[in-house]
DNA sequence: ATGGTTAATGTAATCAATTACATTAACCAT
DNA sequence: ATGGTTAATGTAATTGATTACATTAACCAT
């Protein structure tokens, strides 16, 4: 592989003219350019990624901290940050921790040895403080989660508007008992769609009732959404719809609906959140709020491209539109 | 950030004696590796690592090839990868080419380039030519797909062992009519599970029926699995037990003979392919050959962690055990 | 023509670790 | 004591790109 000295003599130029054409960081004449160029082409010259990485002092790796990959949501999240990484020369290394702390800040420690340029948390279990004296030193971006109001840049959709929307859609298909089917997970998103759920109610004239909100634990597993909707269906007045914080908590709510021989969409209305593509599999296919998980990861990974090249932190905040999908469970 | 040359002035010797202190590749004395390690201690030394590569030549970088993340089989298969390339401090960088020959190629040239020092395929549209020319200049191990006798290393199960053995257990339970439900994808395990499904059928003394075995089309879509069973379910002579390639096709093919108002199994009995986590949410719960997916993944990063380590191309095979996982569809 | 100004290009230091080769020290046999 | 041998350690080159600083050339105004 033919160095930057070899091209310098081939072109009969210097090494720092080289630099400057690639670089395109200097005025160089037309004319020497084009030799430059045509003796780049003529010995294939490439430069040399590691020695440039040396000199400039950055390793062209960003870390991904994400909870697990076999969720298909963070699946495609992790898709869009990787392929726009490649795009850009970066290589992503990513560390699912869940819910390892320690492990977590271990991976993080990689920003302070230069073994990477940035980071992108898709969650974290570590405190807001940290992660805010963390991101005055590196190039931090969060996605999906957040900590708000701390000056981190993020990406998201906005959650309260989205719970609100898909609330508003229930009560005006005249929907009066409407469960809310959440879990435990100490999330903002959760709390901001809760909330959109309660305003929503308010707005409409129908009191809130913490009976018909239903947390189901820890993760997202389909026999929580089965539980949850047993639950539900055991109140004295149960719900006639509800909304569930993930497709597969609405799966499980719906089976655990028709155990108890309710029809659905008929007897219960069922929301759920993400539109990831194995819900569309199965029967009835549920409407939910679908977010564009593929381009959350995209622009995070784009922030972060700013991020590095700027230097200057400055907190950007991006919100991406989500869209209420209906088919067949409302 | 101390470096090399701040040590050997803490600890009064060479930068030539912390080389080799920190990394073992010659005689030290106990007394100046003591004075040494003491003085790393204190200044709290990391060695550079893109210093290092630089010198050394190798990027830390590894390529996977992979179709997608959103099939939790492969979004297992990562996890396992990159948990393994973390610990050894190697970072991955992914690629989901979806089909397109061209940007694998590309994203393969980055080994010439020395971007990556080594590869791991998961599938691959290019020709076995190809690959074994890159193979004997370049570190690549195969998982789970693989060229046979084309010198690779590939880290796999025994396919047609593993349809041979679900064949067997269908047939122990009195089955004579048996499906098979592939898809069209030139894979290698596909060949491999039908040449075990028929040997199986053989032994048995059951003659091979072509018109049980539904090609389904490309790519592994739960409504692919619906119209294999569909057709399957018009012969004259249905079958009362199905094998199928994945999961995903199972659950389809369940669906499917659920809609014809068959019950599972005492109608039809189905076995999937893979053992991903969401199979087992839906009921019944589908029986199953299981893949060590995660373990996949982290063998093939060890074999490829060797072939980095030796230079010399040896050949690594390893073949993993499955398991017949027996639930309620069969 | 002279000096000043600017634009283009060249020279060589630099980044931090590795390592070939050189030097030193220690020990033993004669 | 002398020379030889070996083990431990040091010196300095090397890796390839970047870049501060130096040099050159060209042009203009006087």
């Amino acid at each position: 592989m033919a160095t930057i000295t070899d091209v310098a003599r081939e072109a009969g130029v210097s090494v720092a003219t080289i630099s400057r054409v690639i670089n395109n960081n200097a005025k160089v004449t037309p004319d020497t350019r084009a030799k430059v160029l045509d003796a780049i082409e003529r010995l294939q010259y490439q430069p040399n990624v590691l020695a440039r990485n040396f000199r400039r002092s950055e390793s062209r790796v960003i870390l991904v901290l994400c909870p697990n990959f076999t969720n298909p949501y963070y699946a495609n999240v992790v898709t869009g940050i990787s392929d726009t990484a490649r795009q850009s020369g970066y290589s992503a290394m990513f560390c699912t921790t869940q819910g390892d702390k320690q492990l977590e800040k271990d991976f993080l420690d990689m920003l302070k040895a230069k073994r990477a340029d940035g980071a992108i948390l898709l969650a974290t279990e570590n405190s807001e403080r940290f992660m805010m004296h963390l991101a005055e030193q590196h190039p931090i971006v969060q996605c999906s989660e957040y900590f708000p109001d701390a000056g981190l840049s993020h990406v998201s959709i906005d959650n309260y508007k989205a719970a609100r929307h898909a609330i508003r859609y229930l009560t005006g298909l005249g929907h009066k008992q409407i469960g809310f089917i959440t879990s435990n997970d100490a999330y903002l998103s959760m709390n901001r769609r809760l909330q959109g759920y309660k305003d929503a109610l308010e707005q409409a004239g129908i009191s809130f009732s913490a009976e018909l909100v239903q947390y189901t634990g820890e993760g997202y597993h389909f026999s929580n959404g089965v539980k949850a909707i047993r639950n539900l269906l055991a109140l004295p007045k149960p719900p006639t719809a509800v909304l569930c914080v993930s497709d597969i908590l609405a799966l499980g709510a719906i089976r655990g609906a028709e155990d108890a021989k309710l029809k659905i969409p008929e007897d219960l209305a069922v929301i759920g959140f993400d539109d990831v593509e194995y819900a569309t599999m199965f029967k009835p296919h549920i409407t939910t709020v679908r977010i564009p998980c593929y381009n959350l990861g995209v622009s995070s990974m784009e922030i972060l491209l700013n991020l590095m090249k700027e230097k200057k932190a400055t907190c950007r905040e991006v919100v991406l539109d989500f869209e209420l999908v209906v088919r067949d469970s409302t």
